[in-house]
DNA sequence: GTGAAAGCGCTAACAG
DNA sequence: CTGTTAGCGCTTTCAC
């Protein structure tokens, strides 16, 4: 008797049964299964069901590693993701995991992790799979390895911008969700908008250069100022601390992301100064955290499982087409109003004397 | 000229190069080469340096599917995590991460996604891939697929408790963690404390059964509720509703999880409930998010990097070793109060009137 | 130490 | 459709 549910079945241990064995039992040629377990069209109904049955029976499952090496090629794509522990990342895998699926490919993910050279490691690891292709995602590798890993195996970028001819790259259009948050905070008041930037990772400079222009464009390059931060709440916190210390606290802070905003909400609050009251606070992403009542984070909305489905589906179709020219997707972001902005009131400076 | 950064080399596209073609370079035998690979200490030091500094030079780089299919094994154990969503797996990856790096093991990650079967799937792959073993994270596969999974390859099992004398298990002890809450509680004055449980998650019949017996051993059986959810944020705010349409809402909400109190907080608050003043809530888990000042919720702690060692521990020793008896170990859990529990003050109730 | 020989389990032509 | 013949790139004896 087994549960209703389809019976799981792994094979015993130790017990390695390979396409021989069930070549053997089944009565058929090696080459036979062979053509069976990659559905092939030229086997008969009979035979293939016949296989099939044995190869169940004798809980057979194909040797990726031997298949790889025989076929040259893997039907697997190697995902590196920045940092598993921001969800951002993880709906973007969403996205690449479901096209991937779609498509046939299987895929392995790595991230950095720890350690250092965590990202040129975890590559490394993907070569040596052979994985018919490799999706970076929010890399902080440096522009010239990406494009020196192009000339290896396809690759494609998500989550920051690339101007490489080698590689394919989809990420959201900073310029546009930049702008739109310092268009919503010039049009409440705003003047002295900080940002706290994202330091070396992914995009940080694309997202500082866009700040800047904004502001510039606003007419606010007075109010202008960037607070080094990395995409990390500890980092927010530490910005406000900084901008406390300096005495020198702007009406609105743009973070760099929603969990620098987070965190610089956080200090804010232990400081006593109210959000949005006495500070308005803008984030990026729109990563789950930002919709908490508690939170209400005013951020960015990027379509993120959108960016990994165009960005494996981009990926496979330079492994199979062999494509030469690149592609650049850049998607539009969307501002989120929430309420951790509002019209400024008055200089918060006067609640640290 | 070089960056400063040690230059990151890969090699040329659709150039493959064997072990063959640099043991020809270097003037030696394959064996040489492969030895070398292989940090064999019967190699000496200039050979092995001319044999490395030729396959640098070359940009070789073992075939890991050769190797593994060749040696077969491959240094290599899957990682099934339940949801990378959810910050918890990725503390766990990180101490699996790093105990793997100090065991001379890599790392192949999965996770089950929005698909069917997701796991099992996830499963298969890592046994096509004929990894050296697997760590299963908050598993939902039934233990009998465990244990049978447990017979084809060495299987460890974090954040589920399991009883099996096939596999080994790394988790937090439920019945002390719920128990310090339930005390908390009741410490505070509460008798009427409900559940909104994990449904069919990873460990929650047993987070469920630990709260049953707490509340017994309390006293507190009448005040005893359990509210189906899963482990998400809008479980807890769908619960909170069900009891706001019941008209039964409790003084005190024990949450499966982190993220199910967070919801649940978010929806009490939307309809004007305070915490804790009117409901006092508690998560488990002590992810990023409960340390937030706007939420600052009383949770529990698990020490989640150090499950991951422990469990990859015990894997490779599983792996290596071939032990034969199930090491089930139980790290006790810490109680973390924060603001979002205080003393019960009058029927919420009253509000909804 | 070193090199030759024999596979690991599978795919890929190519004749039948 | 079927069976045979070659490898894929590496590790592993086992003599030298």
């Amino acid at each position: 008797m087994r549960s209703r549910n389809e019976p799981v079945k792994w094979p015993a241990a130790g017990v390695r049964v390979t396409m021989e064995d069930v070549a053997r039992e089944a009565g058929v040629s090696r080459a036979l299964v062979s053509l069976v377990m990659r559905d092939s069209p030229k086997v008969g109904v009979k035979r293939r069901e016949r296989v099939l049955a044995v190869a169940e029976r004798l809980g057979y499952r194909p040797n990726a590693m031997a298949r790889g090496l025989a076929s040259r090629r893997t039907r697997t794509v190697g995902v590196l993701l920045n940092e598993l522990h921001n969800p951002f990342y993880a709906e973007v895998l969403d996205g690449v995991d479901e096209e991937a699926e779609r498509l046939g490919y299987r895929i392995l993910i790595a991230s950095a992790g720890a350690r250092t050279r965590g990202e040129e490691r975890a590559v490394e690891a993907f070569l040596e799979y052979r994985t018919d292709g490799i999706v970076l995602v929010g890399p902080r590798l440096s522009a010239s390895a990406i494009t020196g890993l192009a000339e290896a195996v396809p690759v494609v970028v998500v989550a920051r911008v690339m101007r490489s001819s080698m590689v394919d790259s989809v990420a959201n259009d900073d310029y546009q969700g930049v702008r739109a948050v310092v268009g919503h905070l010039t049009a409440l008041g705003h003047r002295r908008i900080a940002h706290i930037d994202g330091g070396s990772g992914a995009g940080a400079s694309t997202r500082r250069a866009a700040y800047a222009r904004a502001m510039r464009e606003h007419g606010c390059d007075g109010g202008r100022r960037v607070i080094a931060g990395d995409y990390t709440a500890q980092a927010g916190a530490r910005a406000v601390e900084r901008m406390l210390a300096d005495g020198d606290m702007p009406t609105a802070i743009f973070a760099a992301n929603d969990f620098v905003a987070a965190g610089a909400i956080d200090r804010l609050d232990a400081e006593g100064l109210r959000v949005p009251e006495d500070v308005s606070v803008v984030g990026y992403d729109d990563v789950f955290l930002a919709g908490l009542r508690g939170l209400s984070l005013t951020t960015v909305n990027q379509p993120r499982p959108e960016m990994g489905r165009l960005a494996l589906a981009a990926l496979v179709e330079r492994i199979e087409e062999g494509r030469s020219d690149a592609l650049h997707v850049r998607l539009t972001p969307e501002l989120v109003v929430r309420s951790s902005t509002a019209r400024p009131r008055g200089s918060a400076l006067r609640l640290r004397a």
